[in-house]
DNA sequence: CCGGTTAGTCCACACTGTTGTTTAACTTGG
DNA sequence: CCAAGTTAAACAACAGTGTGGACTAACCGG
């Protein structure tokens, strides 16, 4: 664990979430926590005005290309008048632009002036730290990718020299970023792990890995707000979707990242999504974990024995237990395995929920492909959140 | 569907949730929807002032018995004049009372004034509507049950004369509460429903339930406002509890109420918790959802020969696999006929938990038992969530 | 050109929580 | 017993939120 020149000895400018404003209010015991790590439910008028702002940069970016104040309003359920406040503050910010107004023919009165995101009002940065290799990359306020580069890495080595050259990454990920701010930095990896403090715990495949306090580390040399996630929540969060939807995942292992009422589900102990491990047969074949019959252990156990059919209906039974039980309307697919030869994989979900779902119509579930770069996406997706709430 | 006197013909003075002092503020376009609908987490000052009276009113109750406002203060993260401010709309309103100070041996300064809730300044009305009988119970603002009453019901008949008994039992409940005013009436039912109009959909095994208008009906006949929520989902509301949550039921049929991240998981089309089908054995018996090998079939097969060993080995899979794809730390076991011969069941899961989570202790588990009024007591309780949050 | 209509802003305001100061109610030490 | 020290809670002045009503801007239709 080799602490390394620490970059940038001080985040350069970076730390002031939406507003941009005060000096430095933050009363905040440390520097980067959300400012109450467990407040139940008691907000601050700072907090409020946190919130309503996201709120408004939410339904901007919702409406896709341009959306009126007045719209806004509606949307929000806030006054014209607040509305009004809140987009200036915005356009102050740099975050909006006036982009236009909304000639409706046959309409009388004023036409509505349509607001956009500036795209590169700010920008975020998204890693994926896998089995074999690391994938950073940037994304616009959008959460479009700007620019993204990649390098192997040795599961068995030291995970020193691999941040080191992350932190270099960085550097030339963001040494263009004009005026654009760096939000922050999402790092999605394998296993189980502790989100809040941002510790990995036993990640399987890379043993030296193991207990890393990665945020920590990787902060330190960057100099960047660092949020650590699990590989699969971050895939959930690769792009905006439905309120309740589910990212499922399979490649070397099998997961799931769940968004429920419109929040990530990371569960108690930040270990939720844990999709692969339920059982669908107590007789079958044993699995890593070392339970029995986990759909893990059927899916890869058919995979060996190239029987992709037999692995599609395992999985595709898993995602019609997990769609009754939650009641998601949209399943994202994705993960390697499954990316490079999707068709069986979907038929066979398809045919599952139709089977398996009592109103199928009434019950319609969305059927997505993830694209290849979700999870680092996601990652970055995360660091947009200090603004989209 | 007769609609009879519409018995107190106006609220008799309930509406108003937390704050009573303005006149009639009330900018929501129907009297008893939840202010705005679907905003998107937009935050107007009103609402700002109940969410933190929602949150000291959470931390006093949580406290148990009695707390100082220092102590809120700290819980809530707001500040110390905040919850002085706040402390005293409630007790202006009755809900709260200073209770005597707290005299610690050796500590200096004055000692702190106790706070606590009023058990009797509001009440709640809770009802089960089960195949067999309607339970209705009153309880007071701690959630305890101060009254009950049942009637039985024929599943086959007219919901009306049912209804219209409803009616008849909450004014019999309610001709009693001093001052306390009545916060509302939350019904709790199986089958898929529309939480959100409270209209049922298809109540297996009462056909002429099907398709009712059930808040509307009930909301005409008492004048109070109405909460309709699925049995299950009620159950898991009986009482407070961790953030991550379950409350499973075995009785007539198998099911889940959940509660992920501090909050009711309804699913996309108020659908979840359908834990009942997920599949075990693709090859299994046929359930009567027409699937094949659901967690129901397994279950209701095996007790039909007396099994009870086969049916808690059943159940207790379905419950590991819930844990490990949503980390929960509590399961709340209910339902008659689990709680009829609760230690099978508890003693299966305990072992399937301990066989199939990676790290038990890490990852503990508490196992609980549900009483017989859960759900009619989570109804309740959801009715007081407009105090609470 | 002018009235009608809609969008957006300016201003005064009510209310939120915050900061700084004062009062209340204890314990401690002389 | 009394003064000093300490903690709890309230009081007063304040910054900042969203709100309501009046006003201006920018279009349409005649």
């Amino acid at each position: 664990m080799t602490t390394d020149p620490p970059a940038p000895p001080a985040p350069p400018g970076t730390p002031a979430p939406p507003g941009t404003s005060a000096p430095a209010p933050a009363p905040a015991p440390s520097p980067d926590a959300p400012s109450q790590s467990s407040a139940p439910g008691a907000l601050n008028l700072a907090l409020l005005r946190d919130r309503n702002d996201a709120a408004v940069l939410r339904a901007v970016r919702a409406a896709g290309d341009g959306t009126s104040r007045v719209e806004l309003a509606v949307r929000t359920g806030l006054t014209a008048q607040a509305i009004s406040k809140i987009t200036a503050r915005l356009l102050a910010d740099g975050l909006l632009t006036e982009a236009g107004r909304s000639h409706v023919a046959g309409r009388s009165g004023k036409p509505r002036t349509l607001l956009r995101l500036v795209p590169d009002a700010r920008s975020a940065l998204g890693a994926e730290i896998g089995r074999r290799e690391l994938h950073l990359l940037r994304t616009d306020l959008t959460g479009a990718v700007v620019v993204r580069a990649r390098t192997p890495i040795d599961p068995d080595g030291e995970p020193g020299p691999i941040l080191d050259r992350l932190a270099a990454m960085v550097r030339e990920l963001t040494a263009d970023t004009g005026g654009g701010r760096v939000l922050g930095l999402g790092l999605a990896c394998p296993g189980p792990l502790d989100t809040r403090d941002g510790i990995l715990h036993q990640v399987t495949g890379m043993p030296r890995w193991h207990g890393l306090h990665l945020r920590e580390a990787v902060q330190d040399r960057t100099g960047l707000p660092v949020l650590v996630e699990k590989n699969t929540t971050a895939g959930v969060l690769s792009r905006p979707g439905p309120d309740h939807r589910a990212f499922v995942y399979l490649g070397d292992g099998v997961g799931a990242g769940l968004v429920l009422g419109g929040r990530v589900q990371r569960g108690a102990r930040t270990n939720a999504g844990e999709f692969g491990h339920q059982c669908l047969d107590p007789d079958g074949p044993p699995c890593a974990c070392g339970a029995r019959g986990c759909l893990e252990a059927l899916c890869l156990a058919a995979l060996r024995t190239g029987r992709t059919d037999r692995a599609a209906a395992a999985l595709a039974l898993g995602v019609a237990n997990l769609v009754r039980l939650l009641d998601v309307e949209e399943v994202v697919l994705g993960g390697a395995t499954l990316l490079g030869d999707p068709e069986p994989y979907e038929a066979a979900i398809r045919t599952a929920l139709a089977a398996r779902l009592p109103d199928p119509h009434w019950q319609h579930v969305t059927l997505t492909r993830a694209t290849a770069l979700a999870v680092p996406q996601g990652a970055a997706a995360l660091a947009l959140s200090r603004l989209f709430g």
